[in-house]
DNA sequence: AGACTCCCCGGAAACGTTTACAGCTATCGG
DNA sequence: CCGATAGCTGTAAACGTTTCCGGGGAGTCT
């Protein structure tokens, strides 16, 4: 039988000719029963049977290049250990999965190049679309963006002309909330360990810092800022340096991985927490939770981000002619143990304190 | 001008065919060009500039449709959040990358469904690859990991005839490690927080600490083992209904996870450690260096593991005929302060316990 | 009873790439 | 100076799927 194609491949797979030979049908039934579109009942049986037979699975790969889509959407973060990263995804994986589609994670290490590598290597296809965090943004990086030939969502700022759909907080008013916080239980000598004041966040933040100062009329002490990066040795090491210049009544950090360091740093000083200085972290991710006494973070939303973001990209994949869009979701502070002591100075808690207790096993009450 | 196909397609992205026609060859001498076989100087320069001028960028799927390959491999864990699978996902990560792929995670919740119905799923060649670490194992798992399409590694244990490559770890070992360490330094009455008996390391584990007190001729009390799931809160409340009813003097954990829940439980209880009572950990992921006082912690070796299965993969992606291989690694004990302290007791501490200060900064030493 | 509609089916094109094959030219050795 | 050979080029097939289109049969309405 000089059929025109081979049957079987070498690889010995079935592939739909396979079945539709076997229920002795064109290929063209056979695939529109597979696809549960059309067919009279008894091709239907035909087709089914033989592709239990043979144990047909439709080759992705030939569907995709067929449909132009490939059901996979990627996420690019920076450090895929920061909890607040898993956090992050765990949403977005949920609203992908429940949209059948499957998510492709990257870690860029927060290098530049490889973030714009990863953008220009989105153009060959190999995924719908793209949510990127990005914590460094440069206008090679933009251009990228707004020619990215998928669609891409930004978590994080992002420049206010930029056409790109964008989900972001504010984190400048983040660290407005914990300065507020704690200058409201008395503290007065806060200190602040930040990332790198190159990254968007790290300046974000420490601009918020400096203004959250000045609002309550406290002085800026220099002495009482150090810069690492977003990671636990970092945060542990900075904290180290300042605390070996300065005395700090109380600490900000600019996420919660540099928080756990600086709470290790601080008791291994002997500096109790939170009766000689209270401690408060951002992104409230199950870290804060775990450490003891229970860490104070400011919460910037990261599971409620990542879930916008992967609506708004499963909406601009069903519709490519919607505009940009932008959201914002607005940070919370979570008063935990680590700052829930009002020291016993000239002015009593009249903010969210918690009681001055040692062994608190409180949840944390959000302000 | 009746070309027998579309230049440019609706879409606007140019393809193989645009190219060509703007470099005036055939299609065929295109491709050539751009993967760098053949063509002639000429040839060359025109395809290079034509391609350079409308962007052209290959369509990975239709290019992984003709090569039968994706480039993708799949890592498939219980839960992503686990910084042993973050340490380990890092590690395969880097080996993936070096041999120009790229990895895609998946967390499957400890779900036996939701594996095998990702094992099916694999069937349609969507991935070259895949690298699995099932924390239970059904005989239903078993053939679909055996006649799976695609190459696949598992992490874990595994029925011995099994023909599947597998990298693993002796978990039972580690626990004695744990134990013999804890009873050189004086401790007696030594208990256990792990996680489900129905899972494979629970099991292991739990078969291994009955055997090494079993050695050291320390009666078992069933008081003193408690069991909850892999994760912080149910390891935190599984020490608290342990400390309500028995009174140890050192505490083994199944996972880092655990031991952090189990460290929260005993100080909010009042208890001192190491000197109440000693903790060690299992799987020495960061999270052990990360708390007050850092924990010991039974390292099992997983970023190890996960560079050796991935390197495992890749050898069999490249020769299917290999015979299935199976790789050991060692674990080995990691003293930190948690458990460095020896008891005033009888018996001075001959094994690698360090000094018995309360604030140490020494990383640990490797027993 | 004829026309119209509806449904089902099979052939073939299409997605975008790589590659086997054959034809051509130019070069080199004898 | 001619034949072999090497290198380049273009045509066309192939990867496995979905889908457009035209043909045909059965059923229904007028």
């Amino acid at each position: 039988m000089g059929r025109k194609r081979l049957q079987e491949p070498a690889d010995g797979r079935p592939t739909v000719h396979t079945v539709a030979a076997r229920a002795g049908v064109s290929i063209a039934s056979a695939s529109r029963v597979l696809n549960g579109v059309g067919g009279s009942p008894e091709t239907i049986r035909k087709v089914r049977e033989a592709a239990a037979e043979v144990g047909y699975v439709p080759n992705a790969i030939a569907r995709s290049l067929q449909s132009q889509r490939t059901g996979l959407i990627a996420l690019a973060v920076e450090d895929i250990g920061n909890p607040v990263y898993v956090e992050m995804m765990r949403a977005i994986e949920a609203v992908v999965a429940s949209s059948g589609r499957q998510l492709l994670v990257h870690a860029t290490g927060g290098r530049i190049d490889n973030e714009t590598a990863l953008l220009r290597r989105l153009a060959n296809r190999y995924v719908d679309g793209m949510i990127v965090s990005p914590i460094r943004v440069t206008n090679d990086h933009l251009t990228a963006l707004v020619d990215s030939p998928v669609p891409v969502v930004v978590v994080g700022q992002l420049d206010a002309d930029a056409p790109i759909d964008n989900v972001r907080t504010d984190s400048r008013h983040g660290v407005a909330l914990a300065v507020d916080h704690l200058v409201a239980t008395g503290r007065r000598r806060i200190g602040f360990v930040n990332g790198p004041l190159d990254t968007v966040p790290g300046a974000a933040r420490d601009a918020g810092f400096r203004a959250a100062l000045a609002r309550h009329g406290i002085g800026l002490d220099d002495e009482l800022i150090e810069v690492g990066d977003f990671q636990y040795a970092a945060g542990r090491a900075a904290t180290e340096r300042l605390l070996a210049r300065a005395d700090p009544d109380a600490l900000v950090c600019a996420n919660d991985l540099i928080a756990v360091g600086a709470l290790h740093a601080l008791l291994v000083a002997g500096r109790r927490v939170p009766q000689d200085v209270a401690l408060v972290g951002m992104d409230d991710t199950e870290l804060a939770r775990m450490m003891f006494p229970q860490l104070s973070s400011v919460s910037l939303g990261s599971a409620e981000r990542g879930r916008r973001a992967a609506e708004l990209l499963l909406q601009r994949i069903a519709d490519a002619t919607l505009p940009p869009r932008r959201e914002q979701v607005p940070p919370s502070l979570v008063v935990r143990a680590s700052s829930a002591a009002t020291l016993p100075g000239p002015r009593p808690a009249t903010g969210p304190a918690g009681p001055p207790t040692t062994h608190p096993s409180s949840e944390g009450v959000t302000a």
